[in-house]
DNA sequence: AATTTGTGAAACCAAAAAGTTGCACATATA
DNA sequence: TATATGTGCAACTTTTTGGTTTCACAAATT
């Protein structure tokens, strides 16, 4: 059961814990409040993210709030990067060519 | 059988005929060469990468050339946008810090 | 001490995904 | 025209996923 982080990210109901979660650190159920599914198809949730670090937890008595590792969210930018310099290239590319015509105009 | 962008990139078999194509356009047959499945394998992924538009078809004769509609990745770097702004404002408080322990120090 | 509350985990189930095999079909090539 | 080649698709199977129900257990509260 390897789980990477874009199998975590694939389901809507985890990017939607993500952005919870992201503004401030909460509790299983009051996560799950904002969900039609029950508490503990959130804790399975919450239970993937955990296992690839997607998640923090931090105990509070019996209260466990969960909040973003944010810097493992900056390994989808890592991989996205690649891509990024291809379509920043074409950029360049297009910009050039409508910067030609300008000139052809002329 | 509604598929996003995100389950599309879930998979690593697609990640990696993402990654091969983004060099060059390939026929089905050139990318399945690169993998352990079978070619009916490849096909279904790459019919799953066309269906959410991540990819697009070139047809040549009786070939079919496949590449990388980069455009379709920006999808996935706007949705990284939101969580960007966290990591970089963490950054900067984080040098903040740093420059005022600097001062202090002097 | 008894009860309530917050939580995770296991067992089970339905649906979806990913793979294989076998086919159909159109385009090249002999 | 007959054959080879490149491709997609449907049927079937196995594995994975996501959900629910039921439990266990520790920490609060009474």
């Amino acid at each position: 059961m390897r789980r990477d982080i874009f199998q975590a990210i694939a389901d809507p109901t985890r990017r939607a814990i993500i952005a919870l979660i992201a503004v401030h650190a909460m509790t299983p159920n009051a996560i799950a409040e904002n969900f039609h599914t029950t508490r503990q198809a959130v804790s399975r949730h919450l239970r993937i993210l955990t296992e690839c670090e997607l998640v923090k937890q931090e105990f509070q008595g019996r209260e466990i709030y969960y909040s973003l590792e944010i810097d493992k969210m900056k390994e989808i930018d890592n991989w996205l990067k690649q891509y990024r310099k291809i379509w920043e290239t074409r950029f360049i590319q297009l910009d050039q060519i409508l910067l030609a015509n300008k000139k052809k105009k002329k």
